[in-house]
DNA sequence: GTCCTTGCAAAATTTTTGCACAGGG
DNA sequence: CCCTGTGCAAAAATTTTGCAAGGAC
């Protein structure tokens, strides 16, 4: 019952190496025509089937937690929200559950801040049960 | 010069009262199904529309921001990004720029807590300039 | 009546999957 | 050699758009 091993090919290398290379952020896309320009037959699932690997091996990191789907909320009130990290369900949490970090006197090079979003990433009773 | 006014439509009014009505938060995709109960001809451009308007209005908050599109980082340590709110890049910030909100002793009814993301969100200079 | 909004269908965008073949260990 | 990984094409999933008709105000 050992754990299929993965094996370096070229193309993983090559991916893993061009994003370790960036100081950017990259999309599925964008990564796929940089790497293209030094293996033109290199396909888009290629990478995307990469990306999702090297991320669960925690080689690199997935912005935007689980799941791109666009979520919304019906209260506007200031709240935090806490995602399953495994079905993406969003839920409520108390106004008051943590003080908001600092931004009003944060600076970066080459931007302008203008708020900050915190979310809480667990795991629901449901998807536990079900593990 | 005035803006276009907006008009308080029956479909546009019944999303907002079934969002507005439920403790989760749906996609849009989970919002069409509840409406379209109450509204069987209403159509999913509708929902996709009404809910870009009311969200530009503040009547609700579309969470993750701008942009569904996943993004990658090739640097597994610990540290915070900035988003652009209107193209979306992502840049770094340097690790010691604020604290991370304390989530060890965070209860939370229905999930067990398991970390927590602090996005900054701001302009990048080239989109400010382009304004 | 004006012109914003809708429904429908079609397109665009982003991501995943099936399958035969290639090639890493 | 075995079996994971690749390329390609096709499908799935999510979101946007064009357009004629409908309906707020």
């Amino acid at each position: 019952m050992a754990q299929p091993q993965t094996r370096m090919t070229r193309q993983r290398m090559l991916i893993l190496e061009e994003l370790r290379g960036m100081c950017s952020h990259p999309t599925a896309e964008e990564l796929y025509s940089r790497v293209r320009a030094r293996m033109p037959h290199i396909s888009l699932s290629t990478v995307y089937r990469n990306l999702e690997m090297l991320a669960s091996a925690r080689e690199i990191l997935r912005l935007d937690s689980a799941g791109t789907i666009r979520r919304f909320d019906g209260n506007t009130m200031p709240h935090r929200h806490i995602k399953c990290t495994r079905c993406g369900r969003v839920a409520d949490l108390p106004a008051d559950s943590c003080p908001e970090p600092e931004h009003d006197s944060l600076h970066v090079e080459g931007f302008t801040v203008t708020g900050v979003r915190v979310e809480f990433e667990g795991l629901c009773d449901e998807c536990r049960l079900t593990q």
